[in-house]
DNA sequence: TCACTGACGGGGC
DNA sequence: CGCCCCGCCAGTG
């Protein structure tokens, strides 16, 4: 566990309820372009840390749920996500542009 | 100790 | 277009 890690449960936890940010975009915004890989890995270790985090809201690049079958159960990613309002198909959140939250926005709030 | 494994994404071909 | 390769680096056996 390092900064890098916390760094990235900070910025997860100031996902909207109703939004879903991107893995790259994370890794982007802790000035980590390249290891969006990171973010993933380190959403798999998230409940170690706090299971709080909502890993659910973070997606790939294509809004596809590719981590879901590191929840509890393979479907509960998508109904956390449901519950939230998405709409998702084939594993894929639908109007997914619409529904994108951007880290960029919290240096907008200060 | 070392090799392998990924919740990714961009670039090359 | 789609497919492949590579940077990234903490865990695991």
């Amino acid at each position: 566990m390092n900064d890098f890690y916390l760094r990235v449960y900070e910025v997860v936890q100031q996902i909207p309820y109703g939004k879903v940010c991107t893995y790259g975009d994370i890794a982007a915004f802790l000035g980590a372009k390249s290891s969006s890989r990171l973010v993933g890995y380190a959403m798999n270790y998230a409940h170690h840390y706090d299971s709080n985090i909502p890993a659910h809201r973070v997606v790939n690049r294509n809004g596809m749920l590719t981590g879901k079958f590191h929840f509890e159960t393979p479907t509960l990613m998508q109904q956390l996500l449901e519950n939230e309002g998405f709409i998702i198909e084939k594993d894929s959140i639908q109007d997914f542009d619409n529904k994108r939250w951007y880290p960029d926005s919290l240096l907008e709030e200060i």
